[in-house]
RNA sequence: GGAGGGAUGCCCGAGUGGCUAAAGGGGGCGGACUGUAAAUCCGCUGGUGUACGCCUACGUUGGUUCGAAUCCAACUCCCUCCA
């Protein structure tokens, strides 16, 4: 049982997968504030509900007075982490990092209050030391503390080895250059520890061992568990693709949605890792039978929805559900909106042509047999015949109300 | 370098000349039941069109045939074994 606050709290909430030494890691946070950095890389222009633990853990770690720091793979992400994937990842250009870059940070701002003093979370690019690396140096430095032979008994890089496809040399050196993060951290802000999921261990390992080697300090890993539904599915994904943080790339009204539909076996376990109330409000919300575990999910909805885009945001997106589903109300203010142009609502268009404007069918046959199901519905009332037309004179307070399934909705408006 | 095997729809996977828009499963979408849960049951699941239809699709290209996912050739990629 660890005594350090962060450890013993980061436990109990069911943070802690593996770390490489409990005992001496609980020590240094007992002694004093330590700093502990996770990387994110800039696959895309927003950060998911995958990357929420580790951005979770990032607060706890802050909130007990140790030193987060978030660092961005602006360099590494030029290579792509090859960690138990099937093939390569595509190559990035230069722009696409750059945008994916801006609006990463921008996501873990809205969770970090990042600042540059001591005890504030600190926010970096390993763009700045990758980017200036000479290839011969990097060799005689770095390289030279590699072993080929242990790098290939990785689990992450044996089964890409054993199977199927290749493992270019370029991806092969991701590892090397993660770990060569971790000794610049260790430098230049004096970090210790390193968190990642628990697919990053073998290059979590890797990065302790080389900040042994070249700065001769003891660091530290800790992972978290990758996280399943209790139904086995992956953390964070949906019908609709990736539960995005970013309020561009998926509505709040919708983010609040996620939570609020976890199944009942997760509610206890994603109140202890996604908000931050009090562990033991979290076991008596869990605790809730029937029906009455509903409750549990609203406030699981707001509370992180709150922390992902702040409170008011959280209480709009809770009151519009609550207008929307409890009250059964036609418009409600904070439902995600979209827009088509005003012509075509003047000109009466299909229904179903209005289905595929809002998305809520790739092709017009799909939202036909949407239709054909019975499961869309305009301003709450069965769209019976495909080809029924909608016009102007179906807004209502400006906007129409498209509704797929009992649960997808959306205010379209004329632009 | 040599010898075999393989490439099918979002994924897995059946299919060896017409009955194949292509079995089955998964996933997804919708419906029922419920509690905006899970489990279960039912329907749908290439595009376009109201519809007979038309278009696109079984690695790529070309060929045989009235007709090809299925036969032939070349090419590309992958796997296994030998050296």
């Amino acid at each position: 049982m660890p005594k350090s606050e962060f450890l013993r709290e980061a436990e109990a909430r069911g943070f802690i997968f593996q770390c490489t030494d409990m005992e001496a890691l609980d020590a240094a946070m007992q002694a004093g504030p330590v700093g502990g950095y996770i990387g994110f890389d800039p696959t895309a222009d927003s950060l998911h509900v995958g990357s929420l633990i580790q951005i979770m853990m990032l607060r706890l770690m802050h909130r007990h007075g140790h030193r987060p720091v978030a660092l961005v793979g602006g360099g590494t992400a030029k290579i792509g982490d090859p960690s138990f994937r099937e093939e390569a990842r595509q190559l990035m250009t230069a722009e696409t990092i750059a945008t994916n870059l801006r609006g990463v940070e921008a996501c873990l701002r809205q969770f970090l209050p990042l600042g540059t003093g001591p005890a504030e979370p600190l926010l970096t690019n390993n763009a700045d030391w990758l980017d200036k690396l000479s290839y011969i140096d990097l060799l005689r430095d770095v390289g030279i503390h590699f072993s080929i032979n242990r790098m290939l008994s990785f689990d992450s890089v044996r089964s890409r080895l054993e199977r199927e496809q290749g493992l270019t040399f370029l991806e092969f050196n991701y590892s090397i250059l993660q770990s060569y993060d971790f000794r610049e951290l260790n430098l230049r802000h004096g970090v210790t520890l390193q968190m990642g999921g628990s697919d990053q261990w073998g290059n979590i390992v890797s990065g302790i061992d080389l900040v042994r080697r070249m700065n001769g300090a003891q660091v530290f890993g800790l992972t978290t568990p990758l996280l399943t539904t209790s139904s086995g599915a992956k953390m964070g994904k949906t019908a609709q693709g990736a539960v995005w943080l970013s309020a561009k790339r998926l509505p709040v009204f919708d983010y609040w949605q996620f939570w609020r539909n976890v199944e009942d076996a997760d509610v206890g376990r994603f109140l202890k890792l996604f908000t931050e109330l009090p562990i033991e409000e979290c076991d008596r919300l869990a605790a809730l039978e029937g029906a009455g575990i509903n409750e549990a999910k609203k406030v699981l909805a707001t509370e992180a929805t709150a922390l992902c885009h702040g409170r008011a945001a959280a209480e709009e997106a809770a009151e519009a559900a609550r207008r929307t589903f409890e009250e059964g109300a036609v418009t409600a203010a904070a439902l995600p909106t979209t827009t088509v142009p005003a012509a075509l609502l003047a000109e009466g268009v299909p229904a179903f042509r209005l289905f595929v404007e809002a998305g809520f069918a790739a092709s017009n046959g799909e939202a036909r047999r949407l239709i054909r199901g019975g499961g869309a519905r305009v301003n709450d009332v069965v769209v019976k015949d495909e080809a029924q037309v909608m016009t102007d004179a179906d807004l209502i307070d400006g906007a129409i109300k498209l509704s797929s399934g009992r649960k997808r909705h959306i205010l379209v408006q004329p632009a």
